[in-house]
DNA sequence: TCGGGACCTATGGTCTGACCATACTGTGGT
DNA sequence: ACCACAGTATGGTCAGACCATAGGTCCCGA
């Protein structure tokens, strides 16, 4: 049969559900304040600490953001930071092991790839602009760290012509996980000639408009910055399905809190 | 001049931080535990408040759980689920229209086109039959939400083709997001013949190896079950850019609590 | 010897109250 | 008009208490 467990919902989750329904039905947007802590305690009928845990929830998935004192800005305020929230995400579980490097790079290969297919009609002068003043400063560039700076706004602005917010924020997360790597791989190389030479060879390709020939350059330009994507081995590693690595929990469902 | 505000750290910061340090130098494995609140609370000098908001702030992020009670399995515990995590987060942030269910669909569209092209060996027996097994159960539905599960079923495991647990993760959290979405469609589509018909066509592609034919498929299906990927319509809406939408914060770095 | 029930206890979950740090707001003096 | 100071609302933190949960322990009876 198909039991299930009780479940009990923790206070938290409780508030947690009401701010989420408050913003769907009183039409909340980005900017807009939430009630204080203390008053909100009132109203839901909870202790402080368990709307404090649930804001603690809603800042970690980018969707709150709290700053004390008085005044407008002062509060709980509805944010977008998706991009924060991915990047955390990612950090965390790479170091759990539960993602491999390997996979986070190949994700980015696919972004990146979808994004110049998909540019037509979303390449703006402004992202050539960009894309140009990245290329300028990453030649001028005088350490591996300065460069990395600038190769990351390059490959995030690729990211941007794709259109999709939610490409470009996860790209933006994904250049944060590999940041030290990135840094790292560049000093190991030093001379930093022949990626400077893939960057100029995808900005032509965009230029011109060449959606498979970017593509194709993307790819070049990745597998050298990462030569574990050249053979593809097995991704045998801890977590073996999307969720509840090894814990052999009752129902796997999609979905979790809400 | 580069002035930065002081930004203090607050405690909860500190204990993720030490935990996630912990982590990386102890080589802490899904699985293994982590002290009880209130010895965690003694030993890094803060509130138990403090540590349970740290707590919360992970258990967030899918890296660990919680149990009340005595035994091996009480305390928290670490934990690989990213996909809820990213469940979560796509939930929250398509209420707030700072991702719109286009995004959403077409990050699918994009997740299951690499997957198939990408199965080269990757492609097992046991895949195919959880695809047919799968595409069995949506010929005996007898409801938008049973025919919904498995159609989820069928598309998890195309992602899993990939053999990337983050793009198979991600997947189940934009299946999760679009969940009310495609029993409505299944509702209002009522015949699902032509659905079903899709979905033949994309198992056939993948037992043939045709990754081409696949991505075809694919891509006439979601397109039928998502209209709105047909013509891509400018994506303006309120978070302009991957993070910090709106709010004109100083430093838009790709990090945040780390 | 074995089974079972009552009790023990470690763990998370929650609430209350207090205090601090912060930063705007208002007020009064110059 | 300006400025300094007190007022106050806000989040951040801590301490302590109590409840709920659930495995462990012990003792008694069969």
């Amino acid at each position: 049969m198909g039991w299930e467990p009780v479940r009990r919902t923790r206070a938290f989750e409780d508030v947690i559900a009401q701010i989420e329904r408050r913003i769907a039905e009183d039409g909340l947007v980005v900017g807009d304040r939430l009630p204080g802590e203390r008053q909100l305690a009132e109203q839901l009928r909870v202790g402080r600490s368990s709307v404090r845990e649930a804001l603690r929830v809603l800042e970690t998935l980018g969707v709150v953001a709290s700053q004390a004192g008085r005044g407008p800005d002062a509060g709980a305020v509805l944010t977008a930071r998706p991009a924060a929230a991915l990047a955390d995400l990612l950090r965390l579980h790479v170091g759990l092991s539960s993602l491999s490097m390997r996979e986070v790079a190949e994700t980015r290969m696919m972004i990146e790839q979808w994004a110049v297919r998909h540019a037509a009609g979303n390449v703006t002068p402004g992202h050539l602009d960009r894309l140009r003043a990245a290329l300028a400063r990453m030649d001028r560039a005088g350490s591996a760290d300065e460069f990395v700076l600038h190769d990351a706004e390059f490959h995030l602005t690729i990211a941007e012509l794709s259109g999709n917010r939610l490409l470009a924020a996860t790209m933006h997360a994904l250049r944060a996980t590999v940041q030290r790597h990135a840094v790292e791989a560049v000093e190991r190389l030093g001379v930093t000639d022949p990626l400077m030479d893939d960057h100029r060879r995808i900005y032509e390709a965009i230029a011109s408009g060449d959606a498979e020939e970017a593509a194709a350059a993307i790819a070049d330009h990745l597998t050298r910055a990462y030569p574990d994507l050249r053979d593809p081995a097995d991704p045998t590693g801890p977590a073996d399905a999307p969720d509840s690595a090894g814990t052999p929990g009752p129902a796997d469902a999609p979905d979790s809190a809400g």
